[in-house]
DNA sequence: TGTTTCTATTAAAACGTTTAACTGACGGTT
DNA sequence: AACCGTCAGTTAAACGTTTTAATAGAAACA
């Protein structure tokens, strides 16, 4: 069998009590006995047993990583980063987080998920958009919580954001500082905090830079923002706008669609038309040309949302942060200077 | 608070003890009793602590899913669907599984996985090569253990495996039927056995078409798959071999820089070369032309895996099953007929 | 020497389940 | 009428920790 917390006592010459204290590093210990504990518990390769632990402490050393699964499976890589940045933070934190996977159209009434019910987790993350149900659902359990790439309106949680304007300007300004005066906008669900933010910066790059912004010039009605439609609504764009000769796409997945739309009716990028994504995924590597865009660092922010997940567990609390994660233009091949016609 | 077993055994006017045989579906709990706990425990939405389960009864409900940190990262998309796949399966049977990233080059004494040495798992799933030595150690805990896409030598466990050989013959035979008489295969780290597997099919493809295998035509020693060693092999190999019309290549992620490394030298795909990859990945789809490769069904891996376990769990044992999952060739625009020289 | 204060350690209760052993009632068999 | 089985449920111990209040012993003080 394996060693209990019994056996590390005896073999100490102590009390239960006193190799809890040693583990949990309490100062009132003298030095010897401390030393004296330390060795059984390493001559016996004792590990306390996580259950039990969790039903004296009520801390489980679990966190659930809450996240929608059109945007885990539609926008995969990109969630799948910021769960694996938090994972590889959480480590660091001695925590283990459980993925948990809800349906978008959440409604109140809706069966909870498991590992909270059960009380396997000691606070949450929430990754993305996600119902207002289950938000308030879940403050019922009066665990901490934190945001990331999401902030529900009218709350007060530490949250951790991309720099969504600053990065929309950055497309922008890339593209005039390139010559560009004609530089349309591609989104889909304009509702999303991030997509307006973007468009935000879209625009007010656009004042900066002396340019008019045109409605016709913006198609942002799509449905969500994944390469199909990204190809329907260059088709719209291009339909009505002849002399687009820059395109900024809120995402790299509808960049994609973009690009395909373009190439299909002859337009050749960089030559005819410049292109910029945002996000930065694996894919816009291969493209051809390779796609520039607004780098986001993925990784960063989950294991940033972690950080202010363990400031919380560890009562560091203060009033609760909000980190705006800064982003980066990165120049590859489908942007380049405007055609002189 | 939340309620406890105790209220719901009082609210219900029977023992604790009828309370947790309901819960656990014992049929020798009359109809009766039966419905007035159920009923006591959905009007004080009652659910049982998982710690305190997991005390007496030794059971975690959680799994871990170990992975080494280079396959995880470097094929990231590749073992991530796969921990999908079991993630969602594993949904299914009531597990939250324990994502576990450990060194490729674990050696025994190295410190063990927490979620393990805490006993807070059930079982022990591993994807993809794992060093043997993390394996001797983890037997001592006499957990069920299941392996997918990889398995080691003279051990017997359940497994999940790619169909590579089959993979690598219908890679091949789509090849040689298009025309092709000079097909060169390029792979990194030919010991693992994926990739030896795909490396028989060729060959054996090869064989049943008539053409002799050469092993100037095989680029067999890059360091790993990815995408920058695709980049080195075709460069070795083209430099060698100026007959080459087609290449297979092992995965998905060397073909891309094969692919980019064909486009630099002037030359076209498919029209001087045909280029067919393995796995599937999502970059292959945005490449210009779109891959052709063998389509490996990731989430399914996944899931079989996971059902293995499950059937451990429950001790439906029987022998140790094999899984070998069927993959199938996906035909796009890499690939076309030989051209006539 | 006796009293007080302080420190290091311990005893014991508590946490919420599961489960083996037990009980009491009832019906059927001798 | 005594016995036995079965059924439906209960009793109570056990699981391995944490944590609070208690305690013994040493040191400090008068």
């Amino acid at each position: 069998m394996t060693p209990t917390i019994k056996d590390v006592a005896q073999k100490a010459k102590v009390s239960i009590a006193t190799v809890s204290l040693v583990i949990h590093n309490n100062e009132k210990i003298s030095y010897e006995t401390r030393m004296r504990v330390n060795k059984a518990i390493k001559d016996l390769n004792y590990h306390p047993f996580r259950s039990a632990r969790g039903l004296a402490s009520r801390k489980t050393g679990n966190l659930a990583f809450i996240v929608t699964e059109d945007h885990f499976l539609r926008s995969e890589p990109f969630y799948t980063h910021i769960f694996l940045g938090a994972e590889f933070e959480a480590r660091q934190n001695e925590y283990y987080i459980l993925l948990t996977i809800i349906r978008s159209d959440f409604k109140q009434g809706d069966r909870l998920p498991r590992c909270i019910v059960e009380r396997n987790v000691d606070g949450i993350i929430f990754a993305g958009k996600v119902p207002q149900d289950i938000i308030s659902c879940l403050e019922k359990y009066e665990l901490p919580m934190a945001f990331v790439d999401y902030y529900p309106p009218a709350e007060n949680y530490p949250v951790v954001l991309i720099d969504n304007f600053s990065g929309g300007m950055q497309a922008v300004q890339h593209l005039s500082a390139l010559g560009h005066r004609h530089i349309a906008f591609v989104a889909g669900d304009i509702q999303h905090p991030s997509i307006r933010d973007r468009f935000q910066g879209y625009k007010v790059a656009l004042e900066n830079a002396g340019l008019s912004y045109s409605s016709k010039m913006s198609i942002i009605d799509e449905a969500y923002p994944a390469r199909e439609n990204g190809y329907s609504a260059a088709k719209r764009l291009l339909r009505d706008n002849k002399n687009v000769t820059a395109i900024f796409s809120c995402n790299d997945a509808m960049a994609i669609g973009v690009m395909q739309f373009l190439k299909e009716s002859g337009l050749r990028v960089p030559e005819d038309v410049s292109l910029i994504g945002f996000d930065d995924v694996d894919a816009g590597l291969s493209l051809d040309p390779p796609l520039s865009t607004i780098g986001v660092p993925k990784l960063e922010l989950g294991g940033e949302v972690m950080r202010l997940m363990a400031d919380m567990l560890n009562n560091k609390v203060k009033s609760p942060k909000k980190v705006l994660v800064p982003v980066e233009l990165i120049k590859r091949k489908s942007t380049a200077e405007v055609k002189i016609s």
